[in-house]
DNA sequence: TTGCTCCTCACGTCACGTGAGGTGGC
DNA sequence: TTGCTCCTCACGTCACGTGAGGTGGC
């Protein structure tokens, strides 16, 4: 049995425009019948369109709805072209919170002084501009050299080899999971995880855990490595969380891949995700310093080629945690590691 | 002295070509050098662009922009103004949020068990798909007869005078505020609060109160007769909060101008702003059923007119929040009023 | 002939981005 | 002459909505 496009569009509640526009853009070919020209859908041609319905109601655009079409539904595949729309989605989503979170403000401080002042609003604003900014030029990044991103991650770690070797990470993440003594169940995320080797430390503690991770490739491998852990592809900027989720968080050496305003846009993220009373631990290299003599010359720090090394901004991350109230523990530093736990408070 | 669209693009942070678009647009008309053309832009010039910029960021509409510039910037219209933008906004929002969240579930899902059923994703897409025309078709229905507002809201009062009378009114107050027994500082919200009667009355108890109503002239009477209420243009299926915030919500004979599944939305949006452990009074009138005999024939009671006049869904509602975690407690009820308490659990 | 369903252009929406082709003064 | 800044069209983006004008079979 055939359908004509209306039946179909009535069936599956969308309009023949919308049909035809799908077929115009090539996610389906129905055939046509011979006497008059008409399209006829057959069940193939309705399941797909079911798939393309409902993908466009989760917010996927088109085209990235004919990548998924074009793998096999029952490919693992498909789950992580979803995954990577769902980046996007959340970028979208963040910077629209993040103004509506500023219009409010606006709005209640004008309501009770009965007026508005351009300076105020300009600065909300402006705030928030820039934030959306960072996020929308870390996708571009992102998407421009995404072939390349094994290479970068591979590239970061190889580039901090001279400054943490095997036991500054081994110290380093002991450290961590000596302060942060998760209790069981208690949720945690990891963000920045690669391959989860702190993840899974943290998980066999008995925590809860969640990674969060920018390349699909490291992912997958942590995915099959740590089954227990809910992994997500994200990136620091933008994490695909909606509500505080977590009990703690940590970002082991994932913010050197950020320059100094993107780490601090990416405390705000943290903040974000984490549930109050939350425990935050971020570490990194402490003598980086991108263009020092120290840096070997054979790592490419230039941003702009994708595989930057940037210092932590210690003073400004440690002063922004303050500002959104959380009590900051500088734990002694050793072995060249730059260590920061902090406590959010309330709750 | 006079800036170039270069250098006025710049220090706005803006592009030349968004600056001539907002021109083409009506929004601004600076004056062209006589000599070769070029556009000046001075000191007023910057400060309209200032304002243009800054609430662009902050999501408004280029045709809202132009309604409010035309406005006399420090008159309390320029607010009204921004409210209203500020509604649209969250019902884009809450659609993304929504969409989000289903796409969250559906990929977690998938993960678990490898692959993705279509039947799964569709039945997802679809409840949201659904919700998000419902108050797609509110917004419409809204602009449509906007200056009807008043008229409308007149209308369901009058048209539930038959149904309750001031001793009910009163006695439905009573028990909401014995039930509710706010203590000081709890933070509560009246949801479709006309011009504040209830509201008043918490407030009166100590309660820190919000006041969610549609109408704009209701709004502004709110506003004047309390001040320490804060007040928010809103309607029932698109709440302007972004996270859970009360400890308490009422909805007192407002859910009699919405449809049964506009009625379970509304509660879907309670639910989603209330804290846990949040305490919610519904209350309406038990013996409404348009186009029974009972109602008085100069009443309209057609929802296309926009004056319409629903039966409360006493057992749907019910249901709904026993699903969404609510212990459900139903007072006695008397005098032809329905009234419903629930406790959310958690927290 | 009217009414119905389908068809194919093709323009409109929204807020610009991105050239293309041209001008005026150094 | 080159380089710079500005100008005015005008098309592209994204996912369709909305006619306009026409066809085929009852």
């Amino acid at each position: 049995m055939r359908l004509h496009i209306h039946e179909a569009a009535k069936k599956l509640g969308t309009t023949p425009r919308a049909i035809r526009f799908y077929e115009e853009k090539g996610l389906l070919a129905p055939v046509k019948s011979p006497e008059n020209g008409y399209r006829l859908y057959d069940e193939a041609d309705l399941t797909r369109l079911r798939w393309i319905v409902a993908l466009r109601d989760l917010g996927l655009p088109v085209a990235a709805i004919k990548e998924v079409l074009d793998e096999d539904p029952d490919d693992v595949r498909l789950l992580a072209r979803l995954d990577e729309a769902r980046q996007e989605i959340y970028r979208e989503w963040i910077n629209l919170s993040q103004a509506l979170k500023s219009l409010d403000a606006v709005l209640s401080a004008g309501y009770v002084r009965r007026k508005l002042a351009i300076d105020d609003v300009a600065e909300a604003a402006g705030r928030i501009r820039d934030a959306a900014m960072l996020r929308d030029a870390w996708r571009d990044r992102m998407g421009y050299d995404r072939l390349a991103a094994d290479y970068r991650e591979q590239a970061v770690t190889e580039a901090l080899r001279p400054y943490v070797d095997e036991r500054a990470y081994e110290w380093t993440h002991a450290a961590i999971a000596q302060w942060l003594d998760p209790a069981a169940d208690e949720r945690g995320v990891d963000l920045g995880a690669g391959t989860g080797r702190l993840t899974a430390r943290l998980s066999a503690l008995g925590a809860q855990m969640t990674a969060v991770e920018q390349s699909a490739e490291m992912l997958s491998v942590l995915r099959e490595l740590q089954p227990e852990v809910e992994a997500k592809l994200g990136n620091l900027l933008a994490l695909p969380f909606q509500e505080p989720t977590f009990d703690f968080a940590v970002c082991s050496f994932a913010l050197h891949s950020l320059d100094a305003r993107q780490q601090l846009l990416a405390v705000e993220e943290i903040d974000r995700v984490l549930l109050k009373g939350g425990r935050l631990c971020l570490a990194g290299a402490a003598a980086i310093n991108p263009g020092s003599p120290g840096v070997p010359p054979d790592i490419d720090v230039r941003p702009d080629r994708g595989c930057a090394l940037f210092p932590i901004e210690a003073d400004a991350i440690e002063r922004q945690l303050i500002s959104l109230g959380y009590n900051v523990i500088q734990p002694t530093a050793a072995k060249g590691i730059w260590l920061l736990f902090a406590v959010k408070r309330g709750g």
